[in-house]
DNA sequence: GTCTATAAACGGATAGAC
DNA sequence: GTCTATCCGTTTATAGAC
């Protein structure tokens, strides 16, 4: 585990690198069937590739599923820090964020979709979100930008809710993490509810479910601690 | 699948029925390792029979699964019926519940520990909330009985709630059970996030976590619609 | 109903040719 | 870097004795 396999230097210009194509396979699949329900023949019959390639690159199962959340998290984790600080300094010195648009900036760089079928886009938010209930998920998934934003946020939240507690701020962060995971994992879910009693018009449309999201959790941030 | 075994009628007074000890090793593996995760070799040879006797029983490892589900959900989801009914008779012909009884009322039923051990206990729920999350997961692993529940809280829900349209009260109703789901199934998932930024002092402990979770989840629902 | 033995397929990982 | 062939343990499921 500490053998980890750095990107060979070569980037070879062929048509699309072998190793991309299996990340692709391999977070397309993690996401539909969960971690323990992939097997390596079905990643690299997906994405076309001898199999023997997996261990060749990534050393293990594990260490696929590792690349595949570093890539994911790493690429958009930045991004969703930089706004947070571009947030910061627009508000000035000391005027905090409005919890309204601190709830908004982390829901929609949550929830962005960019095309369909894009690993970028919404497969990947899945897969993040499949990874916080999978059953052998330890820290080692997460690589270290997603840590980082969780705690400018929680510290942004601090600053904008001056009535509460760091616990207090800790666990009401903690559960709009929790609802945003649940309602991006939610494709099989939300079809389930549906069946089951939740027979209303529920989409899975990223902006609805942004709006009706974002009052219900700006409320939460805003009640009284308990 | 049509030819789901049914219960044997002969109730034999042995220690303890094959049966029940191979649902109570499922229970608690499939809630720690997910359905793929575990193998019937796991199952048996925790509950210390061989291991043909799950398809004996069920059929198949799918139908032990659907079994368990059956079994747990089915249990509780009476209980929990029945507590809400009590609610509405108690409160009077046209008043309504209060929200904050009915949240209450909701994530004490969900969150309810008897024995820690005991498979009515802890484990069951977590095994529910992992249920939400499993890839494979379709409306069959979840009985009847959890359809007319949240049916029901919907209802009450827009009687206490009677400035949301029917489609805000379903989206809230769907945010809760997500919420609790998440909160339940996170024991890892608390562990990540602990390690991750969120390193207050969360506890699993299921009185603190209602006491957090039910003013968080009352504002929710009262904010105003989007 | 319970158990042993075995079937038949699939799992991750690797050796070694190219 | 890529690929084939293979090792070897584990998987679900079943056949058939008790």
């Amino acid at each position: 585990m500490s053998t980890r396999r750095t990107r060979p230097v070569s980037q070879s210009p062929s048509v699309l690198d072998t190793r991309e194509r299996i990340l692709d396979a391999a977070a397309r699949l993690f996401t539909a069937h969960g971690f323990a329900g992939t097997s390596i023949r079905m990643i690299t019959g997906d994405a076309g590739v001898p199999v023997a390639l997996v261990n060749y690159h990534f050393g293990s199962k594990r260490g696929l599923m590792e690349a595949v959340m570093e890539r994911a998290l790493g690429r958009h984790g930045g991004t969703r820090l930089n706004y947070l600080e571009k947030l910061e300094r627009d508000a000035g010195e000391d005027k905090p964020v409005p919890v309204k648009t601190l709830v908004e900036t982390f829901l929609s760089s949550a929830l962005r979709l960019t095309r369909r079928d894009d690993l970028s886009g919404t497969v990947f938010k899945q897969l993040v979100a499949r990874a916080f209930y999978e059953p052998g998920a330890d820290a080692s998934f997460f690589p270290t930008e997603y840590a980082e934003t969780i705690e400018r946020y929680v510290q942004a939240f601090r600053r904008a809710l001056p009535h509460l507690n760091e616990t207090d701020v800790v666990w009401r962060v903690y559960f709009m993490v929790g609802l945003v995971a649940y309602v991006i994992a939610g494709k099989d879910t939300m079809r389930i509810t549906q069946q089951y009693g939740l027979d209303g018009q529920l989409t899975d449309d990223p902006a609805q479910v942004l709006d009706r999201l974002v009052p219900f959790l700006v409320a939460g941030f805003a009640a009284p601690p308990p």
